[in-house]
DNA sequence: CTGAAAGCGCTTACAG
DNA sequence: CTGAAAGCGCTTACAG
């Protein structure tokens, strides 16, 4: 591989000065073309691991999520990856797994100056390793300390729907959650909805699954459905269900609850229907797998892409990024003319 | 941040023992305590640039993929990252979007020592790019020149739907496929296929939508519509089929014909069976999207990252490693008794 | 605008 | 086993 040195004397000139070209600052117009020809002719690459040791960016960044069995995940991880690939960033990818060592590896690797920031969904505790300075960007998650945030607008999304099974004219409703109480996007999610409950007098009921992490891809299948069981078994009687609405903290969780009730003989969305969130869908631009309050994926991610090359390039950047959410029809909910 | 110079001031030692605590290069017991202890004291932690700049590995790899929008990719991925992070690799992601330009961009971070190998999905010609002696391991695609390969038994898998067809007695077989020419494994499914219908003596026809390319997540779902249009003209006549089995080269494509043919009034499976390509699920352990020829996921990640750390370790490696795949039922074919 | 030189933090022959 | 020193390929004040 050639180095800067040998692009320097082919093209006559000194190693700073193909430096400030590879760097886009300011030389003679001759020089530069000169030093252009020798980079082309010599086939010249630069070497980032010099480049990264000297300068203090590296122009690669990581991002954390706890897998890519979640669909919501994956396509994050893919928009982010597109939105940093074309400002010319590299990305490296961190499955923590939900495991907070592993999480906390990368921030270290941020420390190192192997890269120059973290967009990270995280489910532990690890903001103190987040140090004063750092560029950080969370989403989905706030957490104590001054770290910042991206989220979509989930208060809002459980208030939506609430609001689309009342125009259903639903009499009795239901918020079923799971995940960590430090999980507090699906706290606000069933705030939202009770709010709006309350607000019009709709009764409804609360099933809190916290101790069942959905972080891993919701794989404790045998506990959520011994949790519906218990549950649902003074709630379901001869083929009747109490409840005519269900709001779901995520799509898997709906569609497993989907699954359960056509088990127990209840129609979807006939007898009961159910409105989850995120908004996936079966395949790209296919149908969404249940109805849902969908957050803008694209859109968070170059929020969050924005916003962490804005710290990396120490400007001011809002703390909290909250981007609006959207009702999407999914064959769970029936059709409001 | 401490250097390696802080640390031999502190453990009254060289740079170069420092370095050889660091590298587990055999140095004196006494001393070894010493700079594990100063390590510990200024929370030393190594400079990846500087050791990348020196050293001729720097434990990190890339993968390729079109997208992530396809379970199949983002699963590979995911257990692709957990190969490497379990032996101390960071991986480097890289969604090509079926991108010429942008595969041959991470290639080239290759020969620049950014990254000691590469695992790639790619669907262009790049093979000229991967030169003698770099690390690479492509996942289901042969290339011309030697290139080490990693891929499920795609023929085996196209018999093996042969043979489920036959167990249920179907009388009149069907393949369709998308993807490029390039792609041989689908041409290998539907060789399976055929060879198996030919051998059993089953009528059987081809659907090539060749032209399609299915690597961005099948999204040109209007053409392939058009296509299904066109060719079901006259296949399906007073709401009867006159195919009574289906096999897909991938299971998203299966799931859009199953849509396409409910649409028309055929009852799946009890009108037409369908088998796809790939065993996707639902959600984590979940059911199967369709039924399917799955392909060990897993493994199929596992064994790559294993020949690429073998390449990189200048150790002999298998130009090809095939798995087996296995039958899994979705719901889109009839139980066998 | 340009060049000579120092230095980023490591690793690695080379002596001892 | 250990240390002194060179050098990896860049960038960046500093003079000119």
């Amino acid at each position: 591989m050639a180095t800067v040195k040998e692009v320097a004397e082919m093209a006559g000139v000194s190693v700073g000065t193909v430096s400030k070209v590879l760097n886009g600052i300011q030389v003679g117009e001759k020089n530069k073309e000169k030093v252009e020809q020798a980079i082309r002719v010599l086939g010249y690459e630069i070497n980032v691991y010099a480049r990264g040791l000297r300068a203090q960016n590296t122009y690669t960044a990581a991002v954390i999520v706890p897998n890519l069995y979640n669909q919501f995940f994956a396509l994050f991880v893919e928009y982010v990856e597109k939105a940093f690939s074309s400002r010319g960033y590299k990305l490296m990818l961190c499955i923590s797994s939900g495991d907070a060592k592993k999480e906390v590896d990368y921030i270290t690797l941020s420390r190192q100056n192997k890269v120059d920031g973290i967009i990270g969904i995280t489910y532990n505790d690890i903001e103190q390793y987040v140090t004063e300075g750092m560029p950080f960007v969370s989403l989905d998650r706030h957490f104590i300390q001054q770290v910042h945030c991206v989220t979509c607008d989930n208060y809002g999304g459980g208030w939506m729907a609430g609001t689309v099974f009342a125009k259903a004219h639903c009499k009795s409703l239901l918020y079923v959650r799971t995940g960590s109480d430090l999980s507090g996007e699906t706290m606000k999610r069933g705030r939202g909805f009770e709010d709006y409950c309350k607000s019009k007098q709709i009764r409804f009921e609360v099933l809190d699954m916290h101790d069942i992490d959905d972080q891993n891809g919701l794989d404790d299948h045998n506990r959520i459905y011994a949790c519906f069981d218990t549950f649902f078994k003074d709630k379901i009687v001869n083929g009747k269900c109490i409840f005519d609405g269900i709001f779901t903290s995520g799509d898997y969780l709906a569609l497993m609850l989907k699954e359960y009730l056509e088990k127990q003989e209840i129609v979807v969305p006939q007898d009961v229907q159910i409105i989850g969130f995120d908004g996936l869908q079966l395949y790209k631009d296919g149908p969404y797998m249940v109805s849902s309050i969908a957050q803008p994926i694209p859109k968070l991610a170059e929020k969050c892409v924005d916003n962490l090359l804005g710290l990396i390039q120490k400007e001011e950047v809002e703390m909290l990024s909250m981007l609006p959410v959207t009702f999407v029809e999914g064959g769970t909910t029936k059709a409001v003319y």
